[in-house]
DNA sequence: ATAGGACTTCCTATCATGGGAAGGTCAAGG
DNA sequence: CCTTGACCTTCCCATGATAGGAAGTCCTAT
């Protein structure tokens, strides 16, 4: 299987699947005598791994470690429940973020006629500058 | 005002200021004769326009509208509503996705014992390769 | 044999942010 | 007046996950 097949049969793009080898995520794949990467059906495996795991918002460290503990078979369920609860924690607390965000807005919103006329309580508090804000824009994960 | 006194009136750090200036979000401030930036009132008012933009999520582009429509005395508040509002939609999409991701793995952490014994629904999902997953992770705006 | 597609590596970009080097400038104190 | 330390300037580099593209090699089907 080369990379094109690999990447249609685990829905991983030809580009990721280099940088997951680069990046030491997945081993390096096996070459055929022309140097081109050969995926066996347990790569394969590994890729929808971490495509499932990315499609759950998982970053790339924990589906390092994630990845780890599936190849042993021996590792304590402890383990893996500890990073995925983690993850749930770190989840909830950005959704918390964007929901204060969504609400002040929406609020703001509500106040704003939306109509030709110019005042508008969105421009009004913005120019207040930082008002008892907490929630602040992070970078995703 | 330099940068420095301008960054800590504005709560928008130095890199940041000279970030904004080259991107064009902001005009470039005044210059001393030794080269130094120079930030009156108005310019603090800007900066502090864009933190508390950013503190409610706003991507860059969309801070760039927003000022020019506050610089826009004008304006009909029609367009910065459209703005918030398409801005509020977006994160409650966004919100709908995580809120879904959040779900699904505290659904599987649920069902994993958290002991010593090895057997996880967590990893077992994660191998079953993306089930009927529809939350994928975007980038964030 | 030749055309087309798919593969290889390497470079570039994104977006917002921070780190740091090398060098110029200002204010306060000896 | 000169030193010191804190600040400023520009320029380069890095991040994380992903995509785009160029140049060159290889495979497959006609």
């Amino acid at each position: 299987m080369n990379i094109g097949q690999a990447a249609s049969a685990s829905g991983v793009s030809a580009k990721m699947i280099r940088y997951y080898e680069q990046i030491g995520l997945i081993r390096a794949a096996d070459r055929t005598d022309s140097n081109y990467r050969s995926f066996s059906t347990r790569d394969i495996n590994d890729l929808r791994f971490i495509k499932r795991a990315r499609s759950l918002g998982f970053a790339m460290e924990e589906i390092t470690n994630l990845l780890s503990l599936w190849r042993d078979h021996s590792r304590p369920s402890r383990e893996v429940k500890a990073i995925a609860d983690g993850h749930v924690t770190d989840l909830r607390a950005r959704i918390a973020e964007m929901q204060a965000m969504a609400d002040a807005l929406s609020l703001l919103s509500d106040g704003c006629a939306g109509d030709d006329r110019p005042d508008c309580p969105i421009l009004t508090d913005l120019a207040a500058g930082p008002s008892r804000g907490q929630a602040t824009a992070r970078p995703r994960p």
